[in-house]
DNA sequence: TTATCTGGTTACTATTAGTAACTTTAATTC
DNA sequence: GAATTAAAGTTACTAATAGTAACCAGATAA
């Protein structure tokens, strides 16, 4: 019997669940889901365009992000950085200024997440029928 | 002046996500943002439970979800499991018998998108500070 | 003296997440 | 023949979170 191209895939991907299971089943154990709090932390519409968005230009300060970002409130953009921050995604340098002033850049960490987000990003643009269908009816106008 | 791998690494992300910016532009200014909303319907932790579970073990009952994934009601995993249908991550198969069988499993389009949430996750433990800690104040006791 | 600036906070409402009890239909047990 | 069980959900409810609109601090400029 032979082994298909598709077979080996899906042997690597339940090897790799496992070895992800067995690497956060103590975590979870103790009531933790790291894991699942920092994906689900980072990857709601706000996070995702506050990360964008300083992938792309780097330094932003807070009105230039409210700017930059259709339809954000001052509360949730606050918030949403404070999870960033917390979540080691990205840095807030405050100057001793009045007005004051704060600067926002992605951490190390921040920046690496952010390369594998818009890799996900395009792959889930080429790859989902779903948003396929959309961008059809999209062009097709209404 | 010197080019060097960070420089490339930077201009690389930036180049991306202009790309990506791109490319869902037309649909943002349609009023859609279908790649956040595929992403935040997608990696709340029912929704990757949901995901990793399928992606190990290729076939579950609805009851087989619930008992795995440790907490979930059966109201969340209904509305997950609709979610996920309807993005195009899994299908759903009914036998028309008493008492019910229904039968879900990852579509193709799935299985890549949970090898690509595997290897986040990996990606993630490996590299985040954050989780680190965490595993470390773990593994001290309390 | 009043207006302006930035980077938020506060008090509120609307929406969503989560819980517990219930439903369906046929077969099985008492 | 009445009650119990089974699977895969619903329904009606409450708790928590997302989102809105108005406000604040403290220095400077008009």
């Amino acid at each position: 019997m032979a082994v298909t191209n598709a077979d080996n895939q899906e042997l690597k991907l339940k090897k790799n669940i496992k070895d992800y299971f067995l690497k956060t089943r103590p975590l979870l154990e103790a009531g933790l889901c790291p894991t699942a709090n920092l994906f689900s932390a980072s990857m709601d519409k706000w996070s995702l365009f506050c990360i964008m968005n300083l992938g792309y230009y780097k330094v932003l300060r807070f009105n230039q992000l409210k700017t930059n970002i259709d339809g954000i409130s001052a509360r949730m953009l606050s918030v949403t950085l404070k999870k960033l921050e917390n979540n080691g995604i990205l840095k807030r340098k405050v100057y001793p200024e009045v007005p004051p002033r704060v600067e926002y850049t992605l951490t190390t960490f921040g920046e690496g997440f952010a390369e594998r987000l818009v890799d996900m990003g395009h792959w889930l643009l080429a790859n989902s029928e779903k948003l396929k269908t959309i961008h059809k009816e999209e062009s097709l106008g209404s």
